[in-house]
DNA sequence: CTGAAAGCGCTTACAG
DNA sequence: CTGAAAGCGCTTACAG
């Protein structure tokens, strides 16, 4: 008879009663283990756990077979040593916002779901000296596999070209394109602003206040060109004075949002870049006597927890956090293998009417 | 002369000047190249690295001398590898509140600082039927170093069994102690709740209801307890009607908070037993036309961004979320060690008066 | 106090 | 389509 493939002398399921026989102290299997029981080479076993195409169809078939039944997992970590690089997903960020990184934490762990990768998460500080140097060090020694960046540390080119630099996958999260479209995540902020105008002028608002996001911001430029787009087109325009700079924080919101009673003639409607700031104009009000919506209406930005716990309840823009940051994850994954095709990269802000809102009452 | 030891013989610098020379790629050291350089064995350089007391002084300095100098940094996944777990450091959590998660993230950040430990993070849901198993797959496989466990899986026996069993070090995180010393870090809720009653007692309040939080936290019970306490430090009851059921989420806050109102008769006071719920309470109270303090005193519990967002901003019990953090870090990372004392492992919350509680005038 | 050997559980060339 | 050898960068016994 000369020589028999393998796959057609063994039997698998006799194999794999065999393991349970032979393992009274319930040791978990190794590669190796799965090899000597399917009567293959330790390579065969790795080629069917990466998926290469070139196995026997019977052979894999009988493998993957032997796998499930002894519950053979590979072990990420001696995987990942030999591939010089772990099964781990680091998120890296600055956001100070607990809901937002909270939210795209479950994203990323959405998109991760029944694959092998853990996450890392990295909160930290563009303003420190060493940034980009930290950001280095966590990625080369924890090998990560490739890195979610969210607003505003996605925005730093010095960062995106360190991560390339050491050949690390990256997806940036951000209001805009910078950079290749399979290394985005675009979250089209100037949309959102847009239905923000929008939902204003269509109340009769004419006399509109906003209140913008920290400069350095992409999402503060994004956010405010698109509400100003959005006044536009009711012909409204948008004076210097009834612009006011914030930074994103309550605090901001609360001082600008007492800056802007002092205007005159008075605004009847604000937009707030953020619910955070929306918040803070919500208590300029309180503390000044006044009401929204009665005295001014008020939309923000983001539809975070906030959001519904203030009174009234702000309408707001939406923004997908958990969505995002399972997009990113799916890109990620896909990212080294040029045939997966582009998946879905872009978000659009929707927005949400509630109760900080209402019509203009003609006077 | 004979045999003279190796440290005598190595001039350190000249070693690490001879490294750069002669890595034009730069390429990272190994713990092969340190001993080469060294003229030592790779154990010698591995006790170095692991502080093993036997290693002799000279050689241990030029050693450390030169693996600075060369800027060489073992590889955690190998070095993992070899010692068959990692240097991941898990959370696992199943509380919703973000402001609690990223909070206590950031605090086992801190507390990782310095070491070569990173944090993974796995949100889980306790309801789950497969919760102990996806938790203990999650360590298995990842062969955390340990794991860090908050409110409420902190309380689940069967959980602590298993990472028992799997040899998995953890701290819990809970209002009281569940387990050993050295495996908890105590929050002391009851005493938060203790202090929130001597606070509305001493404002004259006496008809005073509370909104417990879900009957499955042990923090719900001990909030209330200590409060009960409190309030018995005054003389004063809480009837059973006064006690209405929460499930610590805004929605039962609301709900609960509309009750509150048609109780007869009516409190001049509330405990909320967390922050969200009393930001329903206060919604309640503006759905109904009411306002707090002037209607309601109204105290809660955490103090997170929440508690300043409304208004009135709410006097409340402060949770140390990010000190938690640290100090279970710093616990779980002392864990191995039996000749570390034990550290640090409770903490007070603290009361934090704002505008929603007053003194009761007197009628 | 120090070292040579073997091994952790996988993968990458290289053969065939 | 399949395998034997060497190796990833460390550590653990075991010697001396």
């Amino acid at each position: 008879m000369g020589r028999r493939s393998r796959k057609a002398d063994t039997d698998f399921k006799a194999a794999a009663r065999s393991w349970f026989e032979n393992n009274p102290d319930g040791r978990k299997p190794t590669m190796g283990d799965v090899a000597r029981l399917a009567g293959v080479s330790k390579k065969t076993v790795s080629r069917v756990i990466n998926d290469s195409p070139q196995v026997n169809d019977a052979t894999r078939a009988g493998i993957k077979e032997l796998i499930r039944d002894i519950g053979y997992r590979p072990d990420p970590q001696a995987r990942g040593f030999a591939f010089r690089r772990s099964y781990l997903v680091g998120m890296i960020y600055d956001n100070p916002t607990p809901q937002y990184v909270v939210n795209v934490q479950l994203g990323i762990l959405d998109g991760l779901k029944g694959t092998d990768f853990e996450l890392v998460v990295h909160p930290c500080n563009r303003q420190s000296d060493t940034f980009i140097e930290d950001a280095r060090k966590f990625v080369e020694m924890q090998k990560l596999y490739g890195v979610v960046l969210t607003p505003s540390v996605s925005e730093d080119e010095r960062l995106a070209e360190a991560l390339r630099e050491i050949g690390c996958a990256y997806i940036r999260v951000a209001s805009v394109a910078l950079d290749m479209e399979r290394r985005m995540i675009v979250t089209n902020d100037r949309v959102g602003g847009r239905e923000a105008a929008r939902h204003l002028a269509s109340l009769g608002h004419s006399r509109i206040a906003v209140i913008a996001g920290r400069r350095s911001f992409r999402s503060a430029h994004e956010r405010r060109s698109g509400f100003e787009d959005g006044l536009m087109e009711f012909g409204i325009r948008l004076p210097m004075d009834y612009v006011l700079q914030g930074d994103y924080t309550f605090e901001s919101g609360l001082a600008r949002g007492a800056d802007l009673l002092d205007l005159d003639p008075p605004p009847t409607a604000a937009f707030a870049a953020n619910d955070e700031m929306a918040a803070g104009v919500l208590q300029a009000l309180h503390v000044a006597g006044l009401k929204a919506p009665e005295d001014l209406s008020i939309v923000g930005f983001d539809d975070f927890e906030t959001a519904t716990r203030i009174w009234p309840r702000l309408t707001t823009v939406h923004t997908p956090a958990r969505k995002i940051g399972r997009l990113a994850a799916q890109s990620l994954l896909a990212f080294g293998d040029e045939d997966v095709p582009l998946g879905p990269n872009q978000t659009v802000p929707e927005l949400i009417v509630r109760e900080s809102t209402r019509e203009l009452e003609s006077s």
